[in-house]
DNA sequence: CTGAAAGCGCTAACAG
DNA sequence: CTGTTAGCGCTTTCAG
């Protein structure tokens, strides 16, 4: 742990390079409308002193940051289940330093944790913020709106308060979930059971949506209440072997419960494909191409997700600088999915 | 996407309480020194007007930012693959909430980014940074030490520079090793392979070491490089049936190692644990209990760590401030291991 | 115990 | 094109 030293300031550079401090300030914005020899001469002065310009200084009169907050609700649900979120962030990264903005990440816990975001966004720390809001009845977005941030969500929000300028990204979860079925429907299965996710998350309650939408009168008893996790989609299957002991295939509402439900039939003797067929959803891949069979899942690019909640954030924040209202606000995007086939479907 | 209201200001505050800004700040620093009175007054100001003083401002006079950079050197490799990097930011973020602090995420790809992280970490934005080195001959480690940035690690960094004051926080790997392969031997194995991690990490290094001391003069066939992936831990099995087909233990670098190689182990007909007794490393529940037959493993607390390098951190921070020197620097610290018996070992 | 005043380092008019 | 001049909002001596 070593000290942090003495930097040098745009006051010295300038005494350095025999300038003004107004000129340096030019030079390290971008050097625009200054005479190239004087350009010269601060840059090397700056190398020299090795100036690195305060943020905190900077901020102070600019009202900019170059930040965005990444604000990830209860990571004990789901998010810390499987690489979902670090893929994601990953994404997010990656746009952010494209443009030269800094992440900062603010994982809550609980409800308490929910005023101490509300309060950091308040503060006007950062100039906007990419929310994963999972869970219906989220009082996250509601104070977001309130704390006037340029917010973009993944994954569809279920909100009841106002909808005007909402922006999100998510998956076609329910084009994805009908995808999946057709396919079951294709292989001449006729009795197909789901095992949906935590239907507190909009993305479970598409995904179900979607199922219906192909099963239109499907026995009732065919569906079952999951979690998104091995445990539930276990429980779930049982369940389900209970209940429908005739049923040919199944239709899980992620790869962790698609996983859960194979090692559930394999105890009770059925084999897959051949007596039950079975799809996922997510192609986690470190799940998907491990389970025995390997799993037909429905794919999502997730990474991209999260390259394009950045991108919409940083655009909106743009035209807002220059534009003020003018051209059409940044608006959702809801990304396609794709069936990939491997040996349980 | 909302507009950002203008925000109160102190001047604002003490207007409204009828006070100098002076006093406004000292309340809202604790409001030590001011007589009771004052301070209900100007409480009640802020609550009215929703004051939140401006960070930039602050950090302005202070040079304190209540930030801490979290870097992580190229996710592509291990740290997103299984859900131990997730956790780990879940402890850091937890002690850092605690104490007010704010985490800013430092993700790298590649060489190019770590110029850009070094010039991030020198110009003086954070208070301290948290790094996960996990490569040998890393950059990384110089030039945070460049920097002057006050840095604890992620594991034991390996690092030929000046070791002086290098904090980390590891856990035992040798002596979890250890631990999973005299529990093999103890269950009368004695042909006991190792599959390795990436042998640029510490980590699979140390876990190697640890194999090492207990099957002192093991036959050398019987270690074979695997990456800490479950692909590369099929590779690794198949290598070793074929090279030692009379081996009667495993001994995997971690749970992902472990699931690929039972899997071969499944596929070539050898019995777990009859046949093959298999042990792994991580305790990554997800992986652990899910493999068939579930995996006996070496448990360390990975939340734990990350809560613990923030906490040494922040210590080493205020030490720093306060005491200018006194004392004792903040050390590295060795988690202890623990070996969790399940069905294949 | 409280207020007045002086910057922290930088940018952004505004002159020249 | 370049320099001068005000602050941005806050903390912190220093007087009173």
């Amino acid at each position: 742990m070593t000290d942090t030293a003495q930097r040098p300031t745009l006051e010295a550079v300038a005494a350095r390079a025999g300038v003004s401090r107004a000129t340096v300030s030019r030079v390290v914005n971008g050097g625009d409308g200054v005479r190239e020899p004087l350009v010269e001469r601060v840059r090397k002065a700056v190398e020299e002193l090795g100036y690195v310009p305060n943020q905190a200084a900077r901020s102070l009169v600019t009202r900019r940051h170059d930040a965005i907050a990444v604000v990830v609700a209860e990571p004990e649900t789901r998010v810390f289940a499987d690489p979902f979120f670090a893929l994601q962030l990953r994404g997010i990264s990656k746009e952010l330093t494209a443009h030269d903005n800094q992440l900062v990440l603010l994982l809550t816990e609980g409800r308490d944790d929910h005023a101490r975001v509300g309060r950091y966004l308040a503060g006007g720390h950062v100039d906007g913020a990419l929310v994963f809001s999972l869970h219906l009845d989220d009082p996250l977005p509601g104070l977001i709106q309130h704390a006037g941030v340029p917010t973009v969500f993944g994954g569809r929000p279920d909100w009841s308060g106002d909808r005007r300028g909402v922006v999100y990204v998510d998956s076609d979860n329910r084009g994805g979930a009908r995808d999946a079925v057709r396919h079951l429907v294709g292989l001449g299965r006729s009795r197909i059971a789901h095992i949906t996710g935590a239907l507190d998350q909009t993305s479970a309650v598409d995904r179900l949506d979607g199922y219906r939408d192909v099963m239109v009168d499907a026995d009732p008893r065919l569906i079952v209440e999951g979690d998104f996790t091995p445990a539930g989609g276990e429980r779930a299957m049982r369940e389900l072997l209970v209940r429908c002991p005739d049923l040919d295939a199944v239709f899980a509402a992620n790869d962790l419960t698609a996983a859960g439900a194979l090692r559930v039939l394999r105890e009770s003797g059925r084999r897959v494909p051949e007596d039950v067929a079975v799809v996922g959803f997510d192609d986690m891949l470190p799940v998907a191409e491990q389970t025995e069979p390997s799993l037909t899942t429905v794919r999502q690019d997730i990474e991209e997700m999260g390259r394009l909640m950045a991108r919409l954030l940083l655009r909106g924040l743009d035209r807002h600088a220059v534009e003020q209202g003018v051209g059409a606000a940044p608006s959702s995007v809801v990304l396609p999915t794709t069936l990939v086939r491997r040996a349980s479907a």
